[in-house]
Formats: C-alpha cells, structure tokens, sequence
DNA sequence: TGCATCATGTAATCAGTTACATGATTTT
DNA sequence: AAAATCATGTAACTGATTACATGATGCA
C-alpha cells in the first residue's frame, strides 16, 4: 500500500488540507496514483493517530476553516523506511484489453468509437502534460536550477507520464488501424 | 469491474477450470489483468449462479477431477452488454513514481538499486512477450490467417504490451540517468 | 434563485490480498 | 523422503468505491 506514502511526499513537497491532497491527486501526484476525498480523510486520520502528520487548524476570511497536515519527523522516518523497502513492479489492470480480446465474440467493428474516445482522453491528457512540462520545466519562469533535486526528480516523473500518453497514443493507432482492416475484410 | 468479463473472454477463447483460469491469469490473460485462485473461485462461484457459466466433472486418471467452466448464451450476452458499455480510461498506480518523487526527502542514490530491479524485470517481461509473438503470430507455425478475428484481436493486444515494456524500458534508463547525475552534481 | 467551489465527514458495499487448509500424484 | 504440481476451497482483513450528508461563500 502507497496511498500513505503519496500523501506523505505530497504533503512534504507543500502541507496542505484533506481537501487540497484530493484536488492535487486529481492533478500532478493524481498522474500516477488516485484517491478519492473520502479515502484520503480516512487515511489522513489514521496516519494522525500514527503520528505520521500533525494538524492546524487554520481560520480563514469568507472560506470555511481548515486543517492544515504536516509531516513531522516520525512521518518522515516512515516514508524513508519505505523508500528503503523493495516493491513489486506494477501489473497492470487494462479493461480496454479484455474489450478488445472479448470483442472476437461479438462485433469488432462496434469497438471502434469506444478506442476514439479513449484515444481523445489520452491526447488531452498528453496536451495537460506537455502545457505542465513548459510551464514548470522549460519555461523562462523556470529556469535550470542544477542543484534542486526535487525539481529533477519531479521532472523525470512527469516525463514519464509523457512517454506512457505517446506509447498508448500509438498503440490506439494500431488498435483502430487494426479494428478497421477486420471490417474491410467481412 | 472487470474479471467477471476477463474470465468470460478466456472461458469463450477456451472453456477450463477454475485452476487453468488462475494459470492463465499468471500468463496471457494476466499480461493486462491479474487475479488470483482464490479471487477466481470466488467469483466463479457468484457467475455460476447468475448462469454466466455452466460447469462440467471432468474426471482425469492419475489427477484429481476438475469442474470444467464454459460460457452459456447468457454469459455471452453478459459480455456483449459490457463490451458496449463505455468504459472510464484507467488511471494508473505506479508506486515506483512516488517512490521517485519521495527520494527528494531521502538519498536519491539510494533508489538505484531499486530502479536496475525494475529494469531487469520488465526486460524479461519484454523478452517474454516477444517470444510468445514469435511463437504465436508470426512463426512457421502460426501463418497469417487473414479472416481469424480472435488472432488479429490477441496479436494488438499482445503489441500494445510490448509497447508498453518498451516504452517503460526507456523510461526507467531516463530515470537511471537522472539518478546518476544527481549523485554526480553533489 | 441556483449553481459552483470550498471544506469535512459517515456508512455501506464491493473488490482484492493474505493466511489457512486439504489431499492426491508426480518428480527429484 | 521431500518437494513440486494439480486441484479446490474458506476466513479474515484491508483497500477502494459509491452513496449519503452538511453547510458556508461567491458568482451569474
């Protein structure tokens, strides 16, 4: 399980409220891991009483007020524990594979308007990237700072979510493509 | 969810038992979805008593017997409904992201060790795949049949895996590279 | 007036993992 | 004699999703 951890070095990276944490895993740290606003208060208050984060309540003007997570050093010593731990490399979970495989027992040809629409999703998302990169990477705001490790490291995440969007990209190409030919030749 | 449908797609390529499923859940069909026997059994027993599948004794000599699964006509319209249910895009977990993000509060140096692992195993996975591609679609053995939907269906699936290892493999040397030269620059 | 955003939560359910359990046969 | 493979399951627990619930402010 990681969903502590994800909290962990997204609330070190910039403390936040439950609230904030489930916007930011709809964005960035949501790139590659999800959780929904219920999960994360649940979780949020379990990893409290394990002393993982510590709270403040923040007043604020015209907003409901809210509770600022931290991470003191027990969190820090629990995420760098795990750092330390060997884990499995991910299996993948691809409904879109099963549909294509099932559709040998129904029609293929149906098939194609759900892979365009999937297609469009992962071009929107591959566009929300690559805007992201040149915002906070390439751009004149952001210029090279050699020494920040955080910066380099977030970085070649986000160009791994790039590379993932092109590959599938690509491989739509060749489902559709492949969707198309079965249709021509019945 | 989706098993249900994953086991309704490999029953329909090959009727078998619950311990066959399992297996093909370690190979083929667990490229893109995993599951284990006891998760397999379970919802084995649920679509048997939905009629999604019918079962068969099968007594064997020098073994013991096996329940041989198949799918019934409802079964078959159970997967047609779903297959033309649009489905969300998946949204990915990949721990090993966060554990690069969480290496600024850490020794990032610490993870290379980790990353080289990951490397390995996704280069056998490739090797594997590619194997079976040789084996399966573009062997002596396996000629090009123009009209067989289902190898057409299996063959782009099995692609888009090795794309996906590919994709990965040139990913994590990007990683790698990163790594070093943040150990390098302090 | 109504909708969107900010902010926090509970309850019920479903899916998935881990541990436990049995027993025959075949291979080393 | 021990380990691996074939074959089937139950029980307990953890993780994740869905539905329900509240209430304020700001904007159109």
């Amino acid at each position: 399980m990681a969903l502590e951890h994800a909290i962990l070095v997204s609330l070190l990276e910039k403390p936040g409220s439950g609230y904030e944490l489930a916007r930011r895993f709809e964005r960035s740290i949501g790139y590659f891991w999800t959780a929904t606003h219920q999960q994360i208060y649940r979780v949020l208050k379990r990893m409290e009483g394990d002393g993982w984060v510590t709270v403040r309540e923040v007043p604020q003007q015209g907003r409901p007020d809210k509770k600022e997570y931290s991470v003191p050093a027990l969190g820090r010593a629990a995420l760098s524990q795990w750092l330390h731990e060997p884990i499995e490399p991910e299996s993948v979970r691809h409904d879109l594979a099963v549909k294509i495989r099932g559709a040998a027992f129904d029609d293929p040809a149906a098939l194609i308007r759900e892979v365009e629409r999937h297609y469009q999703v992962h071009t929107d998302r591959l566009a929300h990237y690559l805007a992201g990169e040149r915002r906070d990477f390439t751009g004149p705001e952001a210029p090279a700072l050699p020494d920040d490790v955080g910066r380099e490291l977030q970085h070649v995440v986000l160009r791994g979510g790039i590379a993932y969007e092109r590959m599938t990209l690509a491989w739509l190409d060749d489902v559709l493509a492949t969707l198309h030919r079965l249709r021509a030749e019945r």
